[in-house]
DNA sequence: ATATTTTTGTTGCTTTTGCAACATTTTACA
DNA sequence: TGTAAAATGTTGCAAAAGCAACAAAAATAT
């Protein structure tokens, strides 16, 4: 995973954020942060800690929308926060770092040396992201909850490069990604193990096929 | 939908194009174009046309990953293509510039005067992509066919600005952009007219919600 | 203009899945 | 360290959705 100021020196850092005029904020856990959001075109990137977007619908049900970690993009021109139904909440302390958009082709940071080295980062995270949701979406357009396990499983299994690998989240988080009922996914698990296509042992995970 | 080239005048954007090494291509319908797109790291956009990535399953079952069209941006940054399973194939005649990722940072673009606005455009195309794929999302993740449903229309509602509004694919394609049955999709609309939610004559749509 | 392909509408049947409601284990935190 | 909260495992039941198999209408191609 890129970060948006990687192969920048500390000092260089420094003077890019305040040609940037980028603005760290800092939040604790369970904040609501999208009273800063709703301004002009922006970028924000979470420097360290995840935040959750979080959507209730007209029944007040709540359902998690996406989940952004460490390194990752969000902003107005790439999510969908311009509906008041949204949210946007910490899941720990967090710290994020805004960017206007304009700023990012202002006239005075296009004569800094290290501007390449930030325009590329910035594009490669925005692709990196996009094909986190590619990858996504390829799971969600399966029919069953099978299916969606098999290439999920299978999809962890490359990234880790290991048939046997060790599940990051917990199993109910797995099930809100894969968008399935947590009991149903459990169920389903059982019978994979049943019929030898995968082996767990907690979160430790074998794939057969 | 911006254009990557969008605000350049034709002469600086041959000259654009020229620095950039930009390799234009023409293809007939229905022609597999994977096999130019197993090299290194670059960004192909749509000028014209659509295409289709489509997945094979174990079983030889296909399916449509995603598709796209005018002004879209694919590649190795972006996509899934890496896996065997996934094909690229022409929806009609179609014309793609491929651009390698690293030609986008060369020492000579940097110096045109054109480079800012080119920039600028592909962070917004980029963008508003990772928009578009988190919009699906938020439908995919809707556990009923219903919910599914009334989500769309009112995300298509919102991009017409308008209440009633024509659908501008099939309904059969409709139903795979959600990824439900199309006959159970038809089955849902039905139901959301006798219930008075919606209106349809052809592919004409009132929400009335 | 006619033939062929694609899209749309419909329905019975079967399977899958969500939901609810538990007990049990694990984790977090005061 | 003890207690509350979260995660996991399990199951019956009802509802939803997929599938198959049509006919009819519309669009496309020859």
């Amino acid at each position: 995973m890129t970060n948006l100021f990687e192969n920048i020196s500390e000092k260089n850092l420094l003077k890019l954020k305040r040609i940037l005029k980028a603005n760290t904020i800092r939040y604790r856990k369970n904040v609501n942060i999208l009273s800063n959001v709703n301004r002009s075109d922006f970028i924000a990137m979470i420097d360290s800690g995840s935040i959750n977007f979080i959507y209730t619908d007209y029944d007040g049900n709540k359902s998690i929308l996406e989940e952004l970690n460490k390194g990752e993009i969000f902003g107005s021109l790439t999510s969908t926060i311009h509906s008041e139904e949204i949210t946007c909440i910490t899941k720990e302390e967090t710290q994020i770092t805004y960017i206007e958009y304009d700023e990012i082709t202002n006239n005075e940071i296009i004569k800094n040396d290290y501007y390449i080295i930030f325009i590329k980062n910035l594009i490669r995270i925005l692709s990196e992201q996009l094909s986190n949701r590619n990858r996504r979406i390829e799971l969600l357009t399966k029919k069953t909850t099978r299916d969606k396990i098999l290439i999920f499983l299978k999809q962890e299994s490359q990234r880790k490069k290991n048939k046997t690998f060790f599940l990051k989240t917990t199993y109910t988080e797995m099930a809100n990604y894969l968008s399935v009922d947590r009991s149903a996914m459990t169920r389903e698990i059982k019978y994979l193990k049943e019929e030898g296509f995968i082996e767990t042992n907690g979160k430790q995970i074998t794939i057969n096929y």
